[in-house]
DNA sequence: GTTAGTGCAAACCTTTTGCAGCTCT
DNA sequence: AGAGCTGCAAAAGGTTTGCACTAAC
């Protein structure tokens, strides 16, 4: 879907084109990133200081409905936030780094078999397909290694059980 | 994993078998059926009325770190509730009918495919997966059509979109 | 005897809802 | 004009936290 193409599909459904609603569609459209409702709506007050919170979550589940945007939750790795991306791209997975946070996309063509497969072999239609894998990337790998390490990861006494950060 | 390899392995990491831990544990082992953390409370107490909700959660929590059980959130499909699964089973992804809320898990290659390609492409250390799609099943993709049907889908005209049930 | 784990109450965070008033078409 | 949309306040739902007490090791 090219840029614009969301307002078009709202018109199409009879929903009107508000003022707050040309800017919540223009912040996802041109971030990049992964937006979650709460820096969403911290953009989109700095361009319309009234804007209000729960425009926000209305707008979000509008298009989320209307399957123009998709949900993510990026393996809840910061809280129990959802984010939101267009669905302009192709179909893809999302890496998160379970260290440092880190995000990657992985494209590749396990994604399409596999949604054929659901459909051919349990004979669902499908309508969503949302990948998502929790790791250490290679930086975070070396580095939590070296933590593991120090720890004394290698011989873990009683009562010398690592707590959670 | 076989049943009890959770006990064993938290032993192995020096925390306590309480009586708590032990009926949850034996529930998430028990139960075929995708669990979420009130539905497991419930059954808990008919157990042990005086276990507490709170328990449910740190031990989920617990679990969940030890990556002992994985964490889904099935579409969302009711809620935001997560559901629990110990991770004994192969690796495989669920499938949701987002109209009449049926699971039914897909196993294939196409995940471990994804798994290796994630890892080789991307340089990370995949610790876990979870893959969700969303769509109708056979049975719903019928009843739907009809439905889509009815409410005179071919012609939406301005002011007769159909809203959210 | 230690220290991890539990129960209770209360807080927390994200998201949803009811309703009166505003605004897009 | 009128249904759709917004803002405000308040509630809901799911989960986490502080603290004193209990129980596993």
């Amino acid at each position: 879907m090219r840029p614009g193409g969301i307002e078009a599909s709202l018109r199409e459904q009879g929903l009107r084109m508000t003022r707050q609603r040309k800017i919540l569609l223009e912040l996802l459209e041109q971030s990049g990133a992964h937006l979650d409702a709460d820096h969403l709506y911290r953009l989109a007050r700095e361009r319309d200081p009234r804007l209000n919170r729960v425009t926000v979550y209305r707008t979000l589940k509008l298009l989320k409905d209307s399957g123009l945007v998709d949900e993510l939750d990026l393996m809840h790795h910061k809280g129990e936030a959802h984010y939101y991306e267009t669905r302009m791209k192709q179909e893809h997975a999302h890496v998160v780094c379970l260290r440092c946070g880190r995000v990657e996309e992985f494209y590749g063509d396990p994604l399409r078999r596999m949604r054929r497969q659901i459909e051919n072999h349990l004979g669902f239609q499908v309508v969503v397909v949302r990948t998502e894998a929790g790791g250490y990337c290679s930086h975070c790998r070396a580095v939590r290694a070296r933590e593991l390490d120090q720890a004394g990861y290698a011989a873990p006494a009683r009562g010398s059980r690592r707590r959670k950060q």
